[in-house]
DNA sequence: GCACAGTGTGTGCACGGCGCATATAGCTTG
DNA sequence: CAAGCTATATGCGCCGTGCACACACTGTGC
């Protein structure tokens, strides 16, 4: 019980700092950023698969892709293979904010964890990839999970190996 | 930079399956959940430090608590040295409540914890004390991180040690 | 080729939590 | 006792959100 609510603790303060620096570089408080960074992982990404990656409504989704666009960050384009999907693409401004997230959110952890002797940091990280694995149970929790992930540096990605995929 | 990606996406993984599994035995989403566990935690504390606790100006705290107290869950009193606080205090519902939620955030943490080797698993929480400890700046921080904690399971705690505590 | 269901997207509407500015009560210092 | 500070409470408006509904497009049956 006593690890439990430790590693509850450790989860809630490592997740706040990182939300924190993430959302601080993003236009708004909220899920733009995760948005943002998965239309970065994903170009050509449907609005619901953005929806159910940001954990928004039908409506909520659209609104904050209508609020994303009027900045100039997401553009939306006609899929071409199924003339209902609007494919999402970010604009150069858009490449520009993810990355400045990306920076933020890495740095916010890195901090704590460069700290670490090398040993100590590499068994860590064996048992972290693990216990994430074992928090994604299908394909619809992995672009929840993954939402604010650089895809850049995400090599051996325990979520993609779950699943079957190359963990690229 | 794989190390702090991986991390991240643990941190945030766990903290939505604790705050999904906190805020689900709530009277509402948000803060609610972690209102309760502060005020459990700190019997007669005031509306400015659940403040800083769930991180809400000072008049969201207020209806805040003005909800909870409705719904029969916390209860306003007046401090005995100071009259301009107020003394919050769970009510026998409130207190019911926070056992739940307490109980509901511990399982959520509990059932991928208790799938690693007893060795494996002490190294873990050995290093997780650590950083736990790194994401602590002063004492305002240790409600924000501790906001979700079950006070009746957290002994030696890593926030209290590091603010020169007893970790009680 | 055409009606049909199913899916993806956009919109009118109302709700509610939230922060800003302000007001009031109580403590504290001169 | 007057002035300043702190803690709490309230009027007000904003904005993100979900619900219900409407529309566009795809695929399947006849």
């Amino acid at each position: 019980m006593r690890d439990a609510n430790l590693l509850g603790a450790l989860a809630l303060a490592m997740s706040d700092a990182v939300t924190d620096a993430a959302e601080g570089a993003a236009p708004e408080p909220g899920p733009a950023a995760a948005a943002l960074m998965l239309v970065a992982h994903l170009p050509g990404m449907s609005i619901d698969a953005l929806r159910s990656g940001v954990g928004l409504s039908h409506p909520g989704a659209v609104r904050l892709v209508d609020r994303l666009a009027a900045r100039g960050l997401v553009a939306r384009r006609v899929s071409a293979e199924d003339g209902r999907r609007v494919a999402l693409h970010l604009t150069r401004a858009g490449e520009a904010m993810a990355a400045t997230i990306s920076a933020r959110r890495l740095g916010a952890v890195a901090a704590a964890l460069d700290a670490l002797p090398e040993a100590e940091r590499r068994a860590f990280i064996r048992t972290s990839e693990t216990l994430l694995a074992a928090f994604v149970g299908g394909p619809e929790d992995a672009l929840r999970v993954c939402r604010l992930c650089d895809e850049a540096v995400c090599t051996r990605c325990p979520v993609d190996l779950c699943l079957g995929g190359t963990g690229d």
